[in-house]
DNA sequence: CTCTGTGCAAAAATTTTGCATTTTG
DNA sequence: CAAAATGCAAAATTTTTGCACAGAG
């Protein structure tokens, strides 16, 4: 994982505890939504307002520090990772999030990329599904 | 393609001059988002309110006429098919939507989420990729 | 005639923006 | 000190909901 602190300096944006509280508490766990990412660093350090985290957010996603995933409902998602880009699975109901390490499967996929005339170097890929417990509870 | 507005009257729905408005609106084009329709609707009759849009949109969708999408940022948008489930590759600028038809792909796919514990027969793959033509005009 | 669907208005949820003030480098 | 970031408040965008009335079967 980078240090996005020690970047954010070199590229010229300043280094402000807001910006250090989201960092850690994107490194602490993945996929949260701008509230709750609010909410934790409300915990910590009251006073941080969301349009910070929303502002922070942008910043890092521009900057490749995080991931941003949209998925079939529901707010957006952030994560810090080094491998931006790399795909997920959803479940619709309980937002059980999955990653796919398979490299096969995604070459396959950037090269259907390329063929329609889309930058397969810069592609995100969000599968929304059913997972089996919510499932069973359905029924 | 099936035809919605038999099956709706067999599964105990109301056939509406309203839902039949969106339907054909649906048959005519794809990937439009709910307000585009609600607009592609008002110009044939107007006084159809959105909300109407937005619960026939969730209806066909929850009877399998309509796939809804959503991708990296702005609103879901709506297609009719019978074949759910197919994936998209959406452009994050000129939001340009292609299909993907590859079947080993969407196969692959289907394995990776059974083994992940999702059910892999309903699954909703969204690409967000930036097209090329997009690309070059942002240098 | 009954139940479902509609329009209208209001609200909820998510994200963005303008601006005066504060903070970082 | 200058440029950039923050908090606050307001707005924009997308979607959902409650309710009285109208319309389909």
């Amino acid at each position: 994982m980078h240090h996005a602190p020690d970047i954010l300096k070199k590229e010229g944006h300043k280094l402000t505890p807001q910006r250090l509280l989201i960092w850690h508490i994107l490194e602490e766990g993945k996929h949260y939504t701008a509230n709750e990412i609010h909410e934790k660093v409300q915990n910590k350090f009251p006073g941080i307002d969301l349009a910070t985290v929303y502002r922070t957010l942008e910043l890092l996603t521009r900057l490749n520090f995080v991931q941003e995933s949209s998925f079939a409902s529901g707010p957006a998602r952030y994560e810090a990772t080094d491998q931006i880009g790399h795909t997920h699975v959803a479940c619709r109901e309980c937002k059980r999030i999955e990653h796919f390490e398979e490299e096969k499967l995604l070459t396959m996929i950037k090269e259907v990329c390329e063929k329609k005339n889309f930058d397969g170097e810069n592609i995100e890929i969000n599968i929304s599904a059913t997972c089996k417990s919510c499932q069973g509870k359905a029924n």
